[in-house]
DNA sequence: TTTACTTTTAACAGAATTGTTAAAATACTA
DNA sequence: TAGTATTTTAACAATTCTGTTAAAAGTAAA
């Protein structure tokens, strides 16, 4: 009974999902491999969760659960300074992507709409505040980038998600192991969050760039 | 025969495999709906591609020949304005991205692995060619950013990407319809060529964040 | 018309997978 | 220790899916 974890046996089964979901999706997941990597039998699957469909959607709306938070943490409150709220965000939503992941979820929603669809109501308020915030950022002349706030927020978690996401195909680009581009990834928050900053602060002065020097 | 578009049966096939591979994944796809969608019989399938692996292979291998070159376009030539190689890349890029699915592609990688390894050879010769080039830019000071060239390829990558394939939530959580996504779109190249120019350009001056005006 | 190729039809074998069941074994708790 | 809940075992039914086959029908071209 997993006496040294004290890990109760539906938490075993659910981890165990959670990593077989992620690797393999919905379709490629097989309910011998589940069991067989929570160490308990087949049997027991159905005698805790019934189907394969309940499990995934389970694991899917637990996922979802601690996803959609991430996407409205913008409080409105102009008081504190938008630099740390940004650093902050792309800190905590990278954090986040390396345990929890985004790939998992997209790939699910595009086999089956619904999967996000019929959670809208549920996560619908709150979604576009992030949105708001940036518009009140720029009337209030905090900002100075011209930038349509729905772009900054599509460029943003962008910046963020898909690093992590797409590491595979990176490591391989840029022809070094996945050990050693998660190592590059380190210094990666800090980056984008200048980036992001800088570009924000200063508007775009001059459109021509035909000087070189 | 398919005489008013004179597309071969093999071709419809091919198109057919294509969309539900794309939709639903090779553990997801049925041979039935595939045969379905190209308008022919499902002995044909067997007829043509043997197996639903090796007519898999057929779609994966395309996907990913018109694929990599695009990570590969980048020349030493340093006559050519910087800043226009990258906006045209950015351009040709997303324009790419719009007809072929880089998700696919991630999530079969993801599901095994080999179908990008065993291709190694193949294309890793030139895939560093934009850290090089970035590299060189530095060293002759033609831009100013000091920043890795490693996070300046993954940086590219991740804005031209994501907001693609990542559509349906984004359109979600900016609540607006896929189709106004799509519109909004059309603006975005524009944009993140102006940012990413800029914050090349310039080096970042001061580090500290600290006056809100 | 003959010949070769393409396509359909229909049926089937084989394999894999999910979900069920009943009985036995084990562990936990009062 | 007795009783309850959990877990294993093993077998099985039902379904779905892939891949095969053989015969017939259709098409194109020589």
């Amino acid at each position: 009974m997993n006496t040294e974890t004290s890990i109760s046996t539906e938490e075993a089964i659910l981890m165990a999902a959670r990593k077989v979901f992620e690797l393999k999706g919905f379709d490629g997941a097989r309910m011998q491999e589940i069991s067989d990597r929570a160490r308990i039998n087949r049997a027991l699957l159905h005698y805790y969760f019934r189907t394969k469909e309940k499990m995934f959607e389970r694991i899917f709306d637990e996922a979802l659960e601690r996803f959609m938070p991430l996407l409205s943490t913008w409080d409105q409150d102009l008081e504190e300074c938008w630099e740390w709220k940004l650093k902050r965000f792309i800190i905590t939503f990278i954090t986040f992507l390396k345990t929890n992941s985004m790939l998992f979820l997209l790939r699910e929603i595009i086999r089956k709409p619904e999967l996000l669809a019929s959670k809208t109501k549920k996560y619908r308020k709150g979604l576009n505040k992030f949105v708001l915030y940036f518009d009140r950022l720029k009337q209030e002349r905090l900002i100075r980038s011209d930038v349509d706030s729905r772009y900054i927020y599509v460029i943003i978690h962008s910046l963020c998600s898909f690093p992590l996401m797409n590491g595979i195909v990176f490591s391989y680009s840029l022809r070094i192991s996945p050990k050693e581009y998660d190592e590059l990834m380190t210094g990666y928050p800090e980056i984008i969050s200048d980036l992001l900053i800088q570009s924000l602060k200063y508007q775009k002065t001059e459109k021509s760039i035909n000087e070189n020097e």
